[in-house]
RNA sequence: GCGGACGUGGCGAAACGGUAGACGCGAUAGGUUUAGGACCUAUUGGUCGUAAGGCCAUGGGGGUUCAAGUCCCUUCGUCCGCACCA
């Protein structure tokens, strides 16, 4: 001990964790050095979006994700643990519309004050590879991505029906469509037809589809999300020959029952009602305005209207009839909307006898209603008209339990597609629930796509050495349901790099969620000019041992930052498949009243209150403790109480600290004279708290020390190795108190080594080892007493039975019975089965 | 409708198939302090009992097992994801 007088002050962390933010930083303590030798480290948690305020569940992640990165930076690893800012996107520019500042000073206006937040939780977070990504050093890259999506034909441009968000005035990607909803505004969300860019993530489908066995450790309820979302879906498109016409619709099917095929439905949108509509089909004038008002009416009508048409079916005939091959009827085709047109092929094959939904269209319309009881081969049977469909009656049982008998039902429907396709009546595909990611964005804030539209050469790459094309600063970025780009005229326009005549920018800007697929790359070298990441680093730090992060990205960001990884795989890039070794989802803090957290409840925690209440460290230890990390609970205001008494206690301690003379330091081989119970109980604890950081049980980890505070209490004396060892452990958790205490009673004149540069104290197997084992004596399973015995006997089952057989508790069971059975589990529990 | 997760004290929660409720909050009683949302000691799932000890308890009902909070089936409930997906 270096202080003998041993008086010491009241624990102030107000005064102590600014002193020590500032002399890290003035040190470089948590700098990371790149060191080959060591085995990295790279944990990872999402970067935040700059809103301005680091709220409490920011804290909760990354407090922990720090934990994480300290302990296994203690246990010997090269950790890079740093941060970044998503830093495009509509909140900056609704927030400048209203506030009239540019998008860019807000954006960066806001990363400085959160950098000052993060600044009080005292995390090791390395800034100097910090990530900005609506700077042209970040988005340079994005474009440079884009052209090699482009050059490998995973970047187009279409006209698709999209989502639409009326009042952000852009498309939005399906994955951000919730309850057909706008995930930003909640605005009710329109289909509407925009030219735009999109990414073929469907090519990938396949290989993002999780099988069996995944290489990477992801929580399961992820993968079976990403795999729903993706969802294939092995069928047939079945074509259908329209009568008196060259046409032909091809409906997709995954249950060829087409005895039961009664009519067609087509979705307003497809390609065969805009040919009416175009006048390039004949229908009589009566039927072609009908047609053209139910159509416009279904594009006016918003996802949630269509969804409320569910049980009140609408539709119109178009005077057309395709020809049912199997059955050679010739069948009716008709317009719905509840048919989407981005779904398979648009068109399905109405089998109201068979399906709920052409059930209640083919009464509605008084459409023929049959049902197959028939083989699907075309063998006799019989079909029959029914007066109701049979409620809650699947398919697939159907089919099994009424005509195909004893065959498996997925096997019978492989049986009818492979004669459909000999017949040349379809043709065996796969149709995905996912669909391509429309990508750019009408909207000012974002990496301009780097493309060119020429007259005379149509769309050409902006050339590499050209990049990047930089983000105009002086915009009127008002929305306007076009791009705002395309108002900056002079930016505007440009010369085409192929024929150097005049062309036009592309005025559209990428989506944020592409800045977001790849930035964990960037971190690597934020600066590096000669392509979007070092490529020598990559293969030493990548993938991510662990990313950090919230459940409602598992269909978007998490999917998309798999897809871009395995583009760069493609590319030769990297030469892994799988970004993230390992993903952990973290929980949801509720307010002190159990309902979400949010401004208009007036429920909101303030981390930032509560720093200056407690400081910094029982924030963290408390968000460590109050819950499992993946768990969902409310705030206890009180709980900040129990651990900041902890800390207190830990500080009081000192004075408890026994004087020895040697001062043993704990990294030495030889023990000093702790008794063996005290020697378990801290390896003990050296152990399990380092197990649960790992896997990431903080929760437990919090009340293994706690434990073993109350029994370092509870002892006459504490050494100075075991205090030396709780500051230790408790260094991650609370990096600030620990820092002090350990300076304060073993820092060194010489020169300053923070408690952080220390490794783990190593725990000693050994010492775990108890000389005697408590022994559960049951009878029938019940716990009726208990037996110690000495390690050495452990083995001696005989002995042990016999001994357990004298306890009193035990024996007076056994009067007037028998003992039918003795079991012994070594060194756990006997049970005694009598009757 | 499809898919998934979860139901344990007053609360947050612990429990390799092996003494259910660790740890913390709160509560009760007593003590202590000039004061303190302070500190200390004891108790704290229910129930019977002076006690020793017993009985009942992990949403409900079955089952597997010497032994089940944990595994299986079923049912009820809560939460989440997807959904007119053909």
């Amino acid at each position: 001990m270096k202080n003998t007088a041993k008086k010491i002050n009241r624990y102030l962390p107000e005064v102590i964790e600014k002193k020590w933010q500032q002399k890290w930083d003035k040190e470089q303590t948590y700098k990371f050095e790149f060191d080959s030798k060591k085995e990295q480290y790279y944990p990872l948690v999402e970067l935040p979006y700059p809103s301005g305020d680091l709220h409490l569940g920011h804290w909760f992640t990354f407090a922990m994700a720090d934990i994480h990165a300290r302990v296994m930076r203690m246990l010997g690893r090269n950790v890079f643990f740093t941060n970044g800012f998503d830093a495009f996107g509509l909140p900056a520019e609704n927030a400048a519309i209203k506030r009239g500042i540019h998008p860019r000073d807000w954006t960066l206006s806001n990363i400085a004050t959160m950098k000052k937040q993060f600044a009080t939780m005292g995390s090791m977070i390395d800034w100097s590879h910090e990530t900005v990504t609506c700077l042209p050093e970040y988005y340079r890259w994005n474009q440079w991505i884009f052209l090699k999506m482009y050059e490998k034909g995973l970047a187009y441009r279409g006209r698709l029906l999209s989502n639409w968000c009326p009042k952000d005035m852009t498309v939005l990607a399906n994955e951000h469509v919730e309850n057909g909803k706008c995930w930003r505004c909640g605005t009710e969300v329109i289909q509407k037809e925009v030219e735009q860019w999109f990414l073929k993530i469907t090519a990938y489908a396949d290989r993002l589809y999780w099988k069996d066995k995944p290489e990477v450790d992801w929580p399961n309820s992820v993968r079976i999300a990403q795999n729903q979302w993706i969802g294939p879906k092995r069928g047939i498109e079945i074509y259908f020959d329209v009568v008196d016409s060259q046409e032909r619709i091809a409906v997709f099917t995954t249950t060829p029952i087409n005895f039961g095929a009664t009519f067609l439905v087509v979705a307003p949108e497809h390609p065969f009602v805009k040919k009416i509509l175009d006048r390039k089909l004949q229908v009589p004038k009566g039927t072609y305005q009908a047609i053209r008002d139910y159509v416009h009416q279904a594009e006016k009508n918003t996802q949630r209207e269509r969804l409320e048409n569910v049980k009140n079916k609408t539709g119109v005939f178009t005077g057309y009839y395709v020809k049912n091959h199997l059955t050679g009827e010739n069948i009716p085709v008709w317009v719905t909307d509840y048919v989407l047109m981005n779904y398979g092929t648009g068109a399905v094959q109405g089998c109201p006898g068979h399906d709920e939904r052409d059930f209640a269209f083919a009464k509605k319309f008084g459409l023929s209603i049959k049902r197959v009881v028939t083989g699907p081969h075309g063998e006799t049977g019989s079909l029959v008209n029914p007066e109701q469909l049979i409620v809650g009656e699947s398919r697939g049982k159907m089919v099994n339990s009424e005509f195909l008998d004893g065959i498996e039902f997925v096997e019978a429907m492989e049986k009818t597609m492979n004669y459909f396709v000999e017949k040349g009546w379809g043709r065996r595909v796969t149709t995905y629930h996912i669909r391509d990611w429309s990508i750019s964005r009408q909207r000012y804030w974002g990496t301009p796509v780097p493309m060119i539209h020429c007259k005379q050469c149509g769309i050409v790459p902006v050339p590499e050495k050209d990049l990047p094309i930089e983000l105009p600063y002086d915009v009127d970025f008002s929305p306007k349901g076009k791009a705002p780009l395309a108002t900056a005229t002079e930016w505007m326009i440009t010369t085409c790099p192929r024929c150097e005549g005049e062309a036009k920018r592309d005025p559209e800007t990428l989506d944020t969620f592409f800045d977001s697929s790849w930035y964990f790359y960037r971190y690597l070298d934020p600066l590096f000019a000669d392509g979007p990441f070092p490529k020598e680093i990559v293969t030493k730090l990548m993938p991510l041992d662990i990313y950090f992060g919230g459940a409602e990205h598992t269909v978007g960001h998490t999917l998309y930052a798999r897809f871009f990884t395995m583009f760069f795989h493609d590319l030769g890039l990297v030469n892994f498949k799988e970004f993230a070794l390992r993903r952990v989802q973290h929980g949801v803090i509720l307010g002190p009243d159990g309902n979400r957290m949010s401004k208009s409840r007036g429920n909101v925690v303030n981390p930032d209150d509560m720093v200056r209440e407690f400081g910094a460290d029982s924030v963290r230890l408390y968000l460590a403790f109050m819950m499992p990390y993946d768990a969902t609970a409310p705030w206890n205001p009180r709980g900040m109480w129990g651990v900041f008494r902890l800390l207190k206690r830990v500080w009081e301690m000192q004075e408890k600290v026994k004087d020895d003379e040697n001062n043993p330091s704990i990294h030495s081989q030889t023990q000093n004279d702790l008794k063996r119970t005290e020697l378990r109980e801290m390896h003990k604890t050296i152990k399990k708290v380092a197990d649960d950081v790992i896997s990431t049980k903080f929760n437990t980890a919090v009340s293994t020390i706690m434990k073993w505070v109350n029994y370092l209490e509870s002892k006459e004396g504490v050494s100075n190795e075991e205090y030396k060892t709780l500051l230790l452990i408790l260094s991650p958790f609370a990096p600030h108190i620990t820092e002090e205490l350990w300076q304060l009673n073993y820092g060194s004149d010489k020169g300053f080594i923070s408690i952080h540069e220390y490794l783990w104290p190593r725990y000693d197997a050994s010492a775990l080892k108890e000389e005697q084992v408590t022994i559960v004596i049951q009878i029938n399973g019940k716990t009726r007493d208990t037996l110690l015995v000495p390690m050495a006997q452990i083995d001696d089952k005989a002995r042990i039975i016999s001994q357990a057989k004298l306890h009193e508790n035990v024996v007076k069971y056994f009067t007037g019975k028998q003992i039918k059975k003795e079991i012994y589990v070594r060194g756990k529990i006997i049970n005694f089965v009598i009757q």
